[in-house]
RNA sequence: GGCCCUGUCGUCUAGUGGCCUAGGACACAGCCCUUUCACGGCUGCGACACGGGUUCGAAUCCCGUCAGGGUCACCA
């Protein structure tokens, strides 16, 4: 395959959905398989609804991603503008010049006749199949009609099939005989969807166009539009559907409030938004990709997650960098059936590139989230830094995602500690714990070191000693110095504390126990 | 309803006529490792939608049925 040039063309809605993405990043990977350009055009023409700040946060989203474009906003191209609603000129000046070749014509019915007519067909069972009586008129006369204001309409050659051979569904036919002729410029000189993806598909040369199966439908009168036109046919792609988790049904768009359930909610207010941060905004869903970056995941993971969401290299491959997907992806092994979106896998992914992730990007990764919680100053001391290592280090592959931290680091982190009442009851407060805790407190304070392998042996030596189950005192210690029961190794907890705060806080729980 | 697309474990997938008593992964369950949790290791659970053909042989090809989805605008 030669150099290709692929587009995807969002609506600036204010948010990069998971769906849209996966589209995207089919196109992207396509253009750094094969060489060329990727490209980015912004469908703005609907000006009521969209709105110019809401294309940042998509910009924002594909950048985060990796997913850099070649063309589009903000790095200009030579085919631009790569804003639809810049290009109006020329879907008009393309829609006259079909109509003085008389490839296209005057529509000559009002909104109420074509509605009659509609429902007329749809009383009568019959599929409504729109013939204008504007379609035999001479061009110039056609012309003229549209000057004036008359909708356009392509015409549709009767008799013959249309025919698509897709790149991921195979041949593809319609009876251009159940295809009415469409309207392709409104009334005001606007044009329609259908028309403008063809006119600029053309303009910039495209040469796959590789976007979600709901389109498919609406191949037909491209391909009408495109023959009309006399211009080249770029090869088509599409991709099947992402689906909701354990569901059938599209990762719609709209109804998105549906998925922030109670759980996700929690999950967004112990990372530190309110709970109305989180009803202002309509991005923070989990069919969003905001709501991941938000959420601590690795963008590599979401990428590799998504590309092989529809898309294998082989029978066994699940974790695939990049290279490696940009080095062996094709069309033809992309399926043809929908897919669910399944957040499990997506967060099992994130984990598995954590675990690769260098020390010091997992730092400055989890900065933001322990700010956030307020724990984390702009100028924090060189010791307090290599504190907040050690604390990564030990929570090890438990932080799968940046925001984990408050989950493993924050008992460590923070100056007091925040008991959970049930495991300190069964831990601490426990027959004889008590005791062995006061009396294991002097030994940590006569310990020449504090390291995990000095601690590990004293504790199991004093144990031993008094003949009782070191597990009792591993677990007293976890619960009074951190307040939970999960987390890093406690020999690790102690070593990071410190002799000082260690004792401190072993005392602390003590005193909570009622004994001294 | 018309047209179009799709149907392999709960989910993502491998499979292009014999390598398939259908392989891998996530999830789930159990065991081991670790005196926690996680990681890791092992084991288990679990699918070719159904019915007809074609063929020596079918998850794979054909037909039908059923099911799901998409689309039918002067939306994108």
């Amino acid at each position: 395959m030669g150099p290709v040039r692929a587009r995807f063309a969002p609506s600036p809605t204010g948010y990069l959905h998971i769906g849209g993405v996966r589209t995207a990043l089919f196109n992207w990977l396509l253009v750094k398989r094969y060489g060329g350009q990727f490209i980015l055009r912004i469908d703005d023409t609907d000006s009521e609804r969209n709105k110019p700040e809401a294309l940042q946060p998509i910009l924002d989203g594909f950048r985060w991603l990796g997913i850099q474009w070649d063309e589009g906003p903000e790095v200009g191209g030579p085919l631009g503008p790569y804003f639809q609603s810049q290009r109006l000129e020329g879907y008009k000046e393309a829609a006259y010049k079909l109509v003085q070749e008389g490839k296209a014509y005057p529509c000559l019915l009002s909104p109420e006749e074509l509605k009659a007519e509609r429902e007329a067909a749809e009383k009568a069972k019959k599929p409504y199949i729109h013939r204008g009586p504007g379609r035999n008129l001479a061009p110039e006369e056609a012309l003229k009609l549209v000057l004036e204001g008359k909708p356009v309409r392509l015409k549709v050659t009767e008799g013959r099939k249309i025919v698509l051979e897709d790149l991921i569904r195979g041949r593809v036919e319609w009876d251009a005989d159940l295809l009415g002729d469409p309207v392709i410029l409104r009334g005001d000189g606007r044009a329609l969807y259908n028309f403008a993806t063809v006119v600029d598909d053309a303009a910039m040369q495209i040469t796959h166009v590789v976007r979600a199966a709901e389109h498919l439908s609406n191949t037909a009168v491209q391909l009408v539009a495109f023959e009309a036109l006399g211009v080249g046919q770029p090869r088509f792609a599409h991709v099947p559907v992402v689906n909701e988790p354990n569901s059938k049904k599209k990762l719609s768009k709209r109804d998105m409030a549906k998925f922030v359930t109670t759980e996700i909610k929690s999950k967004l207010m112990s990372i530190g938004h309110t709970a109305e941060q989180i009803a202002a905004r309509d991005d923070l869903n989990p069919a969003t990709v905001a709501f991941y970056r938000e959420l601590g995941y690795l963008p590599e993971g979401l990428v590799n997650y998504l590309g092989r969401l529809g898309w294998s290299l082989d029978d066994h491959s699940e974790i695939i960098p990049i290279d490696l997907m940009t080095a062996n992806f094709s069309l033809e092994r992309v399926n043809d059936s929908p897919a669910s979106f399944d957040p499990d896998k997506l967060y099992w992914v994130a984990g598995e590139y954590m675990k690769t992730l260098p020390l010091e990007k997992k730092v400055e990764g989890v900065l933001p989230f322990l700010k956030r919680a307020g724990i984390w100053g702009e100028n924090e001391s060189p010791a307090r830094l290599e504190q907040l290592r050690r604390v990564i280090t030990a929570s090890g592959d438990r932080l799968k995602l940046f925001s984990d931290i408050l989950q493993y680091g924050l008992p460590i982190l923070l100056p007091s500690v925040a008991y959970d009442e049930k495991s300190f009851a069964k831990r601490v407060t426990k027959e004889g714990v008590p005791g062995h805790l006061a009396e294991f407190v002097d030994k940590l304070a006569a310990l020449p070191d504090f390291e995990a392998a000095t601690l590990e042996n004293a504790l199991k030596a004093h144990a031993n000693d008094k003949g009782f189950n070191p597990a009792l005192l591993i677990h007293g210690l976890r619960v009074s110095t951190t307040g939970i029961e999960v987390g890093a190794g406690v020999y690790d907890i102690l070593s990071i504390l410190g002799k000082d705060e260690s004792i401190r806080r072993v005392r602390n729980a003590l005193a909570k126990a009622g004994l001294v």
